[in-house]
DNA sequence: TTCATATACATGCATTTGCATGCATATGGT
DNA sequence: ACCATATGCATGCAAATGCATGTATATGAA
């Protein structure tokens, strides 16, 4: 009840205010850009670090925060668009490894200034270098 | 492509990952303890700030930054639970005004300990006092 | 080896969301 | 008063999501 467990709430509430703003600025960018949701980007990015060894759907809950079925379907759907491959495991019969495709790295290529873009704009606009440097430090202690 | 952008970057990301892993907790604490989503809480808490006067949908959607057919259709579900009630707007034919009822602010009590225990402990692991108060500063001039 | 349990992933079904559109009243210009 | 346009809200339909459960392989103990 006293004043730092106020800030407490304050700070989830701010953190699911500009959740929501930078999020509905995001998609709407890239919809206008005819390109993908986010959520692609995301999946393509983590693939794309992985190189030609891919990774595992188990992997990619534990990168992203997503739920196991969101991967499953998340991934049915990229898979269709082309923008990866399905592999079976070599080391583990009931796993798969997720591979990008050539189409995918395009994909994301043409997400990434879209993206940026926006994120860019958002956050310069209200912080100055200095004070979006020491939100980055604050955020990634709490998110350690 | 310098320093400063990168970390609005870094910002963004952050902000979704904690946004996700909070957001997941209260939520599920809230599932655990047999009570409503966050969402509903939030409907709940400002119009039981308007009190008797009541709020307009649109203020809703732009209170808790949602979109016109989700504030429509959150809106059904808290009310077939009985916890507002929809009431026709006496000076605009195409309004209405909503009003929580007694069992609204029952089911908004419950549920307030419940979201502020995972807020306080996720946020008071984490951070200091004085960190939890510079980052609601820092957040706050990002919402602005 | 055999069995119990855990892990990896998929999927049926209900609920929620997004998008586009519809309907009714309000408002401002003529 | 009349019309064109804007605002407030609802809703049909498709897509996405949550939850529970299913299937198959892996692992470890006896």
């Amino acid at each position: 009840m006293n004043t730092s467990e106020d800030h407490g709430i304050a700070v989830w509430v701010q953190i699911a205010r500009a959740h929501s703003r930078i999020l509905n600025q995001v998609e709407q960018a890239l919809r206008q850009a005819g390109l993908k949701p986010l959520g692609w980007y995301d999946v393509l990015l983590e693939l794309d670090r992985a190189e030609e060894v891919g990774l595992r759907p188990y992997e990619l809950e534990e990168k992203l925060l997503l739920r196991q079925y969101g991967v499953s379907r998340l991934v049915d759907r990229i898979e269709k668009a082309g923008y990866l491959k399905r592999v079976a495991c070599a080391d583990d019969g009931r796993g798969q490894k997720l591979i990008i495709t050539k189409r995918g790295k395009l994909a994301r290529q043409k997400m990434w200034p879209v993206y940026r873009g926006v994120i860019e704009e958002t956050l310069g606009r209200k912080l100055s270098n200095t004070e979006t440097a020491d939100l980055a430090t604050l955020l990634e202690k709490l998110t350690m």
